[in-house]
DNA sequence: ATTCAAATGCGAATAATTTGCATTAGCATA
DNA sequence: TATGCTAATGCAAATTATTCGCATTTGAAT
């Protein structure tokens, strides 16, 4: 069975060409994609998905907790990729790029958070954006 | 001169009417506001300003950083307060309100990473949620 | 008071996303 | 392996949030 079948049996899910074709779209990303970017690239490598059906799929894999749906500063729609591990980006203003951080920095504040207000926290999104070390030289310029 | 209108001053703007009524309720809002609901709140005390007019300012605003805009995981929209303060929120899944924490948790950590990675962090997005006291004990009964 | 660019209102346009409904296709079972 | 039922898909239309074009109005500088 292929990554992609094993991820949907794990989330419960029936196993579709569709779904399975747009979970290796994701999983061959290595920054965030677009709804939009993912029914292209499937159109461009000849597969046929609808539209609907990405933002279908997605949307069910966002409440498994397979996908995780970022909305960033930067552009106008959502951005999914896949929620394996806890993960940040700084985000350039200039060239739009996303540059993973290594850790999050939130880990210990969130546990002193908790205690503190006896608010229960379940998660956290976090951007940090300014601009990559090509752009501040090009702005220099 | 009003609060409203020194602000106005403060970023170079012409003051009218519905520019002064659209900062006062921002000034009123104990929490963050959509353009639509300043909208609604300025007709129901009987003013008039179009909904066009309310984005137009709001962005004019954001850019001259009197105004702040913030996606919540929680809300469709954008949501926008006055950017006097840096400021986050614990957001409530449950009821959707916005309890605001009382420090920043990233000011040291953005000044490790601008020496680490020479990113020029301009700023960030931070919102933390999960379920505020009362859904917590709602949940559980 | 006059002037003129900038601001506003209105409705239409756009972009991203969602939905209704008829059709198709997994997959459990006979 | 064939059959049947439900869930998944495709398509087009609907929604939602936001932006834009253009005619009209209005602040504020003179």
């Amino acid at each position: 069975m292929e990554n992609s079948e094993r991820r949907l049996k794990n989330c419960g899910l029936k196993i579709t060409r569709q779904r399975r074709e747009i979970i290796k779209i994701l999983e061959q990303s290595t920054r965030p994609v677009s709804a939009e970017n993912i029914f292209l690239a499937l159109r461009q490598q000849g597969g046929t998905v609808s539209l609907s059906t990405v933002y279908r799929v997605l949307e069910i894999l966002v409440n498994k907790k397979a996908v995780r749906r970022l909305n960033t500063v930067d552009e106008s729609g959502a951005l999914f990729e896949l929620d394996d591990t806890h993960r940040h980006y700084l985000v350039c203003l200039g060239c739009h790029k996303m540059f993973p951080l290594d850790d999050c920095p939130l880990e210990t504040y969130e546990k002193k958070l908790t205690c503190q207000t006896g608010f229960d926290v379940t998660g956290h999104s976090l951007e940090i954006y300014g601009y990559c070390r090509d752009c501040c030289k090009k702005k220099k310029n």
